[in-house]
DNA sequence: GCCTCTGAATTAAATTTATTAATGCAATTG
DNA sequence: CAATTGCATTAATAAATTTAATTCAGAGGC
């Protein structure tokens, strides 16, 4: 046996008149339905909550009046949750899950999120990182809103909006030889050891560069991290390629680095912003896409260095 | 436009069940009052709260959630009402506003209201004195439970329960001639100045005394307060009558009083508990009920000294 | 003291709302 | 490519709510 917001406004209205007929035209419903509400939350609760007078309305009982007061506070609860909701829908407002591909994440997740939660202070906003797999099935449960990634490997209920092409570069020791050349070939690599950034879709990315010329990269090392990758370079144990360009040119240790473009023709990788395509997004999330899409343009992207 | 707390609940199931099937199953109603539920709450909510996956249940949205952990909580509030109101019903437990008559008052609650708070730490009482007309008033309006008072012009609609006799006595003077009598004749005071208490009740009953024994009492002073009563009498301005005895024979200014009763059969006043018939009762007022009964009898009343 | 009035309770009919069983439908699985 | 899963839809039914009309008990006026 239970009893529903309805009965308690009844018989919050009925206790604020101090009589059911004035409640009853207040609240603009009949005089019994507001009687039986009344006599149902008695039932349930086991308590008089009023004492009829003949004639003269009706008042409440010390029991009443305890009830009435946690009454009020449910449906002004219950009120609140219906703003709650309205803002969430029509407001830059509430929490928002944000996924980042994980190479892409420290460069650009920091002062993007900063600026936007400065912008809107009243949006909390999560981020996590993630993998390619990892980010499409996050989308697809739920758990993130919107990702932040590359068009790699898209389902078709995803949507994805490019916001800027990041092409490939030769990653080299501040020392190495070609250093401080304008653009570099493939070729003139060949012969130097390679470090392969050994993630789920970027090694077949990289390696697919290699093809185009006709070159079959050396080998010497496979990491999954891009700190270590940078280590590497920077200390002379081979070169690299990387799409991501962190605007410190040093490495962890120290060690300088140096980014010099790939001459020639070689399929960029496309940043942008993927969510699910069914989904109907709250006001925040829409406002971050915007704020997004108004914050990374191929003349600004946050954290990252030109070449 | 507005929810049920059933809706919420149905919900609710759903999110934490991540089917509505499921859901379905585990609170025992058929999945289409589930789904209409759900589709209702994301209509007035104007939100996308849940992602359908096909044939594989469905999960929470990022608002879904949020709204989720505040449909909980409310829920949370709403049982939480209703044990409130269980408690108030069955268990001692709550607030309650206790009556007195003004010239027991003090004598009285202090003790009775403190020993019964101390014996029921859950119950909050509340004490407030007034004459006999709006003792009755309140107890009908229902904003105090129960009263304190004596079997005075009470209405058939109030039940009133005695505790003990007061039999009226001589106020004197501690150094009166007749203060250290057993017992004195009203007559052996009929030529002193006689100092009147001059409330509703009080004086009609006082006088009425004065009539059985047929004696015209010189009425010297009125006033309304036992204070004023007692600083007369002790200061030699005269004598009176009173029915109550404060343990403390002194009045304010310090000056020493007797209590002599009175030689004769004289009508009593009795106090007792004063109720409204047709309401009924909480568990806490139950409880403060039967308290007075047991503390207050003849051969002990709180805060009053024995003739 | 009789009559009228007020306002809550009751009753019965109408309406709305919730529930169910059956079905449809889209995507997933083997 | 059937079979399955699971949500949405539909239509029939059951339940609850609402209302209009009425009853009833006490209050208040004359």
């Amino acid at each position: 046996m239970k009893f529903t917001l309805k009965q308690l406004s009844y018989f919050v209205a009925a206790g604020e008149a101090g009589s059911i007929l004035k409640a009853a035209e207040k609240i603009h419903v009949s005089q019994p339905s507001i009687s039986n509400a009344i006599t149902h939350l008695e039932d349930i609760f086991e308590l008089q909550l009023f004492i009829r007078h003949h004639a003269q309305g009706m008042s409440l009982t010390t029991a009443g009046n305890q009830i009435m007061a946690q009454s009020k506070r449910l449906l002004q609860d219950a009120s609140e949750l219906k703003s709650f909701a309205g803002k969430l829908s029509d407001q830059i407002f509430g929490s928002i899950n944000i996924g980042c591909f994980t190479p892409l994440a420290p460069i650009v997740t920091p002062e993007l999120c900063h600026g936007f939660m400065q912008s809107f202070p009243g949006v909390d906003v999560n981020v996590s990182e993630d993998n390619q797999a990892e980010l499409l099935s996050s989308l697809k449960k739920g758990s993130i809103d919107l990702a932040l990634t590359y068009d790699l490997q898209l389902d078709s209920d995803i949507s994805f909006t490019p916001l800027v092409e990041l092409k490939p570069y030769a990653l080299l020791a501040e020392d190495h030889p070609l250093s401080n050349k304008k653009a570099v070939k493939l070729m003139e690599l060949a012969e130097e050891k390679f470090i392969l950034l050994d993630l789920p879709l970027s090694d077949a990315y990289f390696m697919s560069l290699f093809s185009l010329d006709n070159v079959k990269p050396i080998i010497h090392a496979r990491t999954k991290h891009i700190d270590v990758q940078r280590g590497l370079v920077a200390n002379g144990y081979g070169y690299s390629l990387a799409n991501v360009r962190p605007l410190n040119k040093r490495s962890l240790d120290g060690s300088g680095l140096s980014y010099v473009p790939l001459l020639g023709e070689y399929p960029s990788l496309t940043l942008g912003i993927a969510v699910l395509e069914k989904i109907r997004k709250t006001m925040a999330v829409d406002s971050f896409n915007t704020y997004c899409i108004e914050q990374i343009s191929s003349n600004h992207i946050p954290g990252m260095a030109t070449l």
